[in-house]
This record gives structure tokens, sequence and C-alpha cells, in this order.
DNA sequence: ATGAAAGCGCTAACAA
DNA sequence: TTGTTAGCGCTTTCAT
């Protein structure tokens, strides 16, 4: 074979470009980060050569000698809701424009412990951690503390003022919504709580109870039941609240994966949505724009959550100075056809 | 301050650990890469001086000395369907075994072609791509085939036997479901295909026909309708569907997400599932078993196929010989509550 | 079993 | 404007 016919795809190095432009390999390097001290007619050398070679920066190396991978990591246990199919979109787009790219984390990779990962995960490849909090295990924020290191909480406020986070009215959110169940007459709310270490839980159980009370609603304990925020405990604790006595006439659920739960579960029984119960649910995920009865819900703008994420977590990388943001975008509640002016008025 | 007590925590090297267990360099890394060559005694000094500097490997470092990456990257447009989220499952599996990482790349980032991105990718940092291929653009398909680069086609048979690839009995899976729906007494069965550029939906469209004319149903031409694997077309097809004369009695569609369209149509029109209209799906995603009623699908073993995803690619980046592969999962129908017995008997 | 030394491909002072 | 020279933190011969 010619010896001008390489055999192996052994991928061009700026050394190769610099030699057949006959420039040094700094210069190569000055092209393509574009600093602006290169002669036109020297880059255009440069250009062409690394054409003709097909090169493409290494960016290991890249990485390895400007000290950072231009990289985030996205930690999450599954993609299997369209929640953070949402807020990942959002992520992803901000990230585009920052060219940074994303690193796919999940949780449940076997035989690490929380903080372990953390850590191997921190000083690996990624510049910052953006953590979707609710779908987390709590020992994982707890991790998190003892690590210094970039991260952004997303859908969850830090009270403590150390962290980074993006988050919605959940307070305002809950009350709007159980407000709205009010105003269509229920008084028999049963309300399915979220998982309460987390601060977005428990506000939007206080916007429930606050708009209860407002409303001279009596709070009955049995309708308030623990979810954790995935679809099984809103079928299971649906199916509580459904044995009650006297029953509840309408549920709200922390999110709208439990929603979705308590469909089901309010069918099992054989009732009907929304003539014998209303459901309303919390996030506006895809799905609940195509359940039957189409979902009524409390709106978080996930999109905009995922990008504010980023923002946020750039703002860390980019700035030496890092005073804790914390940032709260608003729910817009959003009524669809779950829910209806209760059947039997009567009992207070 | 005192000295000892560093203010920035630069991340301890593999030299931090060595001085610190009194070896040298080529040990550490000896003991961090599993050498047996290493005394015992040493190992342990080493593995005390680590867990004390809190020491970490710089990925970055160790993939540029390597030449390799231990990333694979997975081409997606976006995430938000469950499809797409039992695939990862499988893979995310299958890469912690491996102790790979995954990167994700979405394909609708702004400005970049097709070709373009696809290049930029292969030579970036990951060893080898999975595309998901249903969900991508057909140019995305044809800029791949100039690139001499480790990918596996997921969802997708290449009939060229140029690529490693992944599917499942895309043909039967459709042929069974017909029949299911033939036996059930459906005569004026509606179909929407998926994107014909691709093979999967060829042959699911194949699969349909060749259980109609196997059970002497005549082919209508105009319940063969166009779709592209997402929910709008599965909505909008449907109601070209819904306005034919005879109208269907039932409807397949290409996937699960398009059943999904063609239930909402359906209901828009005022229709029953499956008193007046019976819908069968393909994929079984997670969604499939939550709708009401819930969805008769083609299941298709996803998370595995994410698997052997992982498996293939793994395969042609640790061998030399890469003998192009395919393999074949097989589907199962699954019965749910959308399809039953026909109402009109009677025309043919 | 361990150390010395070279190098992975790039960036970034510092000179010139 | 360009080249020279050190690294970045790790792996990997080759000696010892």
């Amino acid at each position: 074979m010619s010896d001008n016919e390489a055999i192996y795809t052994t991928a061009a190095t700026i050394y190769d470009v610099a030699r057949e432009a006959g420039v040094s390999d700094a210069t190569v390097s000055r092209v393509f980060n574009n600093k602006h001290n290169v002669k036109t007619t020297t880059r255009e050398r440069v250009l062409q050569a690394a054409e003709k070679l097909g090169y493409v920066a290494n960016v290991q190396a890249r990485n390895l000698a400007r000290g950072k991978s231009n990289m985030i990591g996205l930690l999450v246990p599954g993609l299997d809701n369209g929640y953070i199919g949402e807020i990942i979109r959002g992520i992803d787009q901000e990230l585009a424009y920052a060219d940074y790219e994303l690193m796919l984390y999940t949780t449940h990779r076997k035989g690490t412990t929380e903080s372990a990962y953390l850590q191997y995960v921190a000083n690996g490849f990624v510049d910052g951690l953006l953590l979707v909090v609710p779908l987390l295990s709590i020992t994982f924020l707890e991790a998190l503390g003892t690590l210094n290191y970039a991260y952004v909480l997303i859908d969850e406020v830090d009270h403590s003022g150390n962290s980074f986070s993006v988050a919605s009215t959940n307070w305002q959110g809950a009350y709007d919504a159980t407000t709205y169940l009010i105003q269509l007459g229920h008084r028999q709310i049963g309300f399915i709580t979220g998982m309460l270490e987390l601060n977005s839980a428990k506000e939007r159980l206080n916007g429930h109870l606050a708009a209860l009370r407002d409303n001279d609603v009596t709070v009955r304990q049995d309708l308030i039941v623990d979810g954790d925020f995935v679809q099984a405990s809103g079928f299971e604790q649906s199916l509580r609240l459904l044995d009650l006595e006297p029953r509840p006439t309408a549920i709200v659920a922390s999110n709208d994966m439990m929603a979705l739960g308590a469909l089901d579960a309010i069918r099992e029984r054989g009732l009907q949505i929304p003539h014998d119960i209303s459901v309303i649910g919390f996030d506006d995920i895809p799905q609940a724009s195509t359940t039957h009865p189409k979902l009524s819900t409390v709106r978080q703008p996930l999109e905009q959550m995922g990008r504010v994420g980023v923002q946020l977590l750039l703002e860390q990388l980019e700035a030496s100075e890092r005073q804790p943001r914390r940032v709260t975008l608003t729910t817009q509640l959003v009524v669809r056809d779950s829910c209806q002016p209760v059947n039997n008025v009567g009992d207070t």
C-alpha cells in the first residue's frame, strides 16, 4: 500500500494541522479558540489544513488543559415521567446557548452510596450538578451539603439559604387549587401529600390548609394522607381516602403523577370523575392534558425551571463570587375537566 | 491562617496521594487500576492516603491517557414520552455494569445541521453512539453512514446489514394485533402508519396487511393513513379515519403515542372506546396502562432493547473485529381494555 | 513490587 | 502576530 494512504484513522491532532499549515501548534490552538491575534491569512491556512485532515479537537485533552469540562450533570432516578422530560427540555435549551453538554446520571445505579456517588460525579467530568429534587432520596441532599461543589436544586426551596435553587409558588398553587374546589362547593377534600421532608411538599400542604381555614372549612386530619410523589402512592392513598366516611367529594394530589394514580383508584371503586369526585393535580405534566377526563391542575413552569436552573448553575461557575440565590416562579391554575361542582351539597 | 489548612479545595491528585503514602505516582495509579502487582500493604497505605485526602480520579486526565472516554452518547430529540424513558432505563443498567457514563444529546439544538452535529458528537467525547431511531429524522441516519464510528440503532432494523441494530418482531407484532381485532369480528380496521422511511414502520404496515389478507379481509386503501409516530399525528389521522364511510370499527396505531392521539380523537367525535371503536397500539409504554380505558397494545421489550443496544455497542468497542449484528426481540400482544368485539356485525 | 520517564492532545503564559 | 515551553493528571512501558 502507498504510504500516503493511512490505514489507521488515528484522528488528526493539532500537530498534524500545524505541520500541514506550516505553523506552530499554538497558532492552531489560537485559531480554534477564536483568539483575535492571528493574521487572517494564517487563520485561513490553518482552517484549510484542518479541513483537509478532518481535524476535530480532542475534547478530553482540551478539558484537561483548561481544567474544566463544559459539561454539567443532571442527577435523576429515571426518566419515566413527563415531569422530568419537560424540565430537561428547558435545561437543554439553555445549555445549548452556553455550549455546554449534558451528562445524565441516574441514582439507581447499583452498589454505591449516595455520598460516594456524589463524590464521584462531582470530581468527575462535570463542572456542576443539577438536582431535580422531588425525585431524589433525602440522603442525596444531605450528602450534597458536605460537598464543596456547584449545584442547584430544581423544584425545591432551600430555606437554609445555602443552596442555589429554583422553585415555584408551591404554597400559592396549592392554595389556589383548594380554593377552587371550595368555590365549587366541596367541603370534604382529600389531600395527598408529597414527601414531607421536602419544603416544596410541605408548602403545598400548608397552602391547602390555609385555603381550608380561610374559607372556614373544617380540617379533617383523616383526609390528609401521605404520598411520595409517585403514581403508586397516589393510587393507594386515594383508595384509603375513598374508604373514609364521609367520603371526600374531591381530592387534591401534590403532583400530577399521584393525581393519575388517584384517577385510577377512583375508577377502581367504580366512581366517575368528575361526577362523583373531583381531582386536581400539581405540575401540569404533558400527560395531564391527555388523560380522560383531562386533568385540572396547578401548572408549574417546568421548562422554565430547567432553564433557570442552568442559569443559576452557570452563574456559579462563571462568577467566583457565589452568593446563593433562590428564584421562585409563579404557578397557575389550569382548569380542565376533572373537577365539577359538588353533587350532594349539604354537609357544612 | 495556618498553612496546613488549605483554603482552595483544589482536588487532590495522584501525586498528593503518592506523597502522602510515600510511594510513587505510578504505584497509586496501579492501585486504582486494580493491577495485581502491588504489595498488599502498599495498596492499603495508598488507599488510606487516598481516603484521607478525599482523592477521586480526574476522569479527563485518565481518558486522555487511555485514549478513550468510557462514555457513550445517546441521541434523542426529547425526553417527552415514556418510550424513551423505558429504553434509557435499560441502557443505564447495562452501562452501570460496564462502568460507562451516559451523555445525552438532543437533536433539537439550535443551528446545527444533522451531519455537523453527528460529526461533532462522534469526534467528541463519546466512544460510541446509541440512536433511538424512530424519533430521529432521516437525515441523521444518512449522515451516520458517512461516519466511521461505532453506533447502534435501537428500534430499527437495517436491512443493508451495515449497522448494528436491535429491534423487535415488528411484522409479527402488527400481524398479531390485526389478527386479534379480526377475531373480535372487526373488518373495517383503520391503520395509522409510522414514518414509512423506517423499516420498522414498514414492517408493521406489512404485518397488518398480511393479517388482513390471511383472513380474507378486503384491504381498503383509505383506511391506511400516514402517521409519524407522534401523538399529534395519531390524533389528526384518526379524525380522518373517523370521517370515512363506512367508518372503521377499530384502529391500529403503529405506536402507543399515536394510539393516545387516537383515543383523544375518538372522544372528540363523541364516540366511546371500546364500545364504538376499538384501539390498539404498539410499544406498551408506561402510559398505556394508565389511560382509560387501558390501552391494549403490542409490547416491545423496550428496556431490554436498551440493554441489548448497549451490549452491541460495547461489543464493537471492545472487539477490533466488528461484523455488524442485528438482534431481534419478540413482541407480545397485551390485551387490556381498549378493544372489544365489533358492535354491528354484518358487512362482508 | 516499585520507580522513572515519556506521552496522551491541548492550553496558556512568556518571549520574541 | 507567532513560536517556545511548560504543564493539566493520568497511564504505561521500561528499568530496577
